[in-house]
DNA sequence: ATCATTGCAAACCGTTTGCAGCCTT
DNA sequence: AAGGCTGCAAACGGTTTGCAATGAT
């Protein structure tokens, strides 16, 4: 199931970081979690669970995360969601960068990763109308998910 | 040239608001800068210009600009731009909204809108995958512009 | 033992609110 | 003349910084 939880915390053990307890109460609380949270949900969420993590070390610990790539920003909201470890689609591109395609339902907040054909042709186009070198992108979808409808 | 503070300042008209002054200058100044700028950018600016206008009236205006369609947000920085309101593009979908289609350069911060092909099936394809009523779409590239590559 | 990491306090910054006075209509 | 709009002051909330204490390696 979670095996998120596991494959962050080796990934951040491979870089050099330390497995300490806030970490992994972090990791842990995403892995369970697919709504995008904000900083202060986390603590609040930690808080309620009795696993207390400080708020500076929550902000510190999300930005490492984000770092290696372990969770990615919701733009519209701010929000932060793990990544998808497994399936991660890296559209075949710059691998410097991965993906952040986003689906969001503006009633429950769920937030899903999609996978969007022929993104790559659509960057291409882009590039070639404007002459830029792209060398990332973000694609924010929201509307209403059909549990909500 | 500039028909857009013109265009922008009777389409607020239009709309029952009044022709301030620091309206007009906000408006002015957006009409010839073609970077995104933050609020506190647009003070300074005006400040240098001897067109002074207060913060909160600023951030009311930026408001007002957007619930009326003249300007758009950058969502990876918080920027604000005035929308191109000649080649407005509606991707032939719901008209009650409209697109969001930023190119970001990260050397020079300038921003520009850009078509992007095949955006409706792209969205169409969302949704089925997805089963997602979608309602509102960002798309945001950044990269490195011809002037600066 | 070492040094990365945490927690606390306090500073910080951008944004928002309340209200009196101004200026467009 | 009326009321939308502005400007000031102050509050606000989320985020960041400095530093001593803690704890993973």
């Amino acid at each position: 199931m979670s095996g998120y939880a596991d494959e962050a915390l080796s990934v951040l053990k491979a870089h050099g970081y330390r497995i300490t307890k806030p970490r992994q109460r972090v990791v842990n609380l995403l892995a369970e979690t697919d709504n995008a949270l904000s900083p202060y949900e986390i603590k609040e969420k930690l808080d309620a669970a009795g696993a207390h993590v400080d708020t500076v070390s929550i902000y510190r610990i999300l930005e490492c995360l984000e770092e290696n790539q372990l969770i990615h920003r919701v733009l519209t909201t701010g929000k932060v969601r793990r990544c998808d470890l497994e399936q991660e689609d890296h559209c075949a591109l710059d691998q410097t960068d991965h993906c952040h395609h986003n689906l969001v339902c503006r009633a429950c907040g769920n937030v899903q990763e999609v996978h969007c054909p022929g993104v790559e042709n659509l960057i291409a186009a882009v590039a070639t109308q404007s002459g830029f070198r792209i060398e990332q992108h973000h694609l924010e979808f929201s509307g209403v998910c059909m549990k909500c409808a």
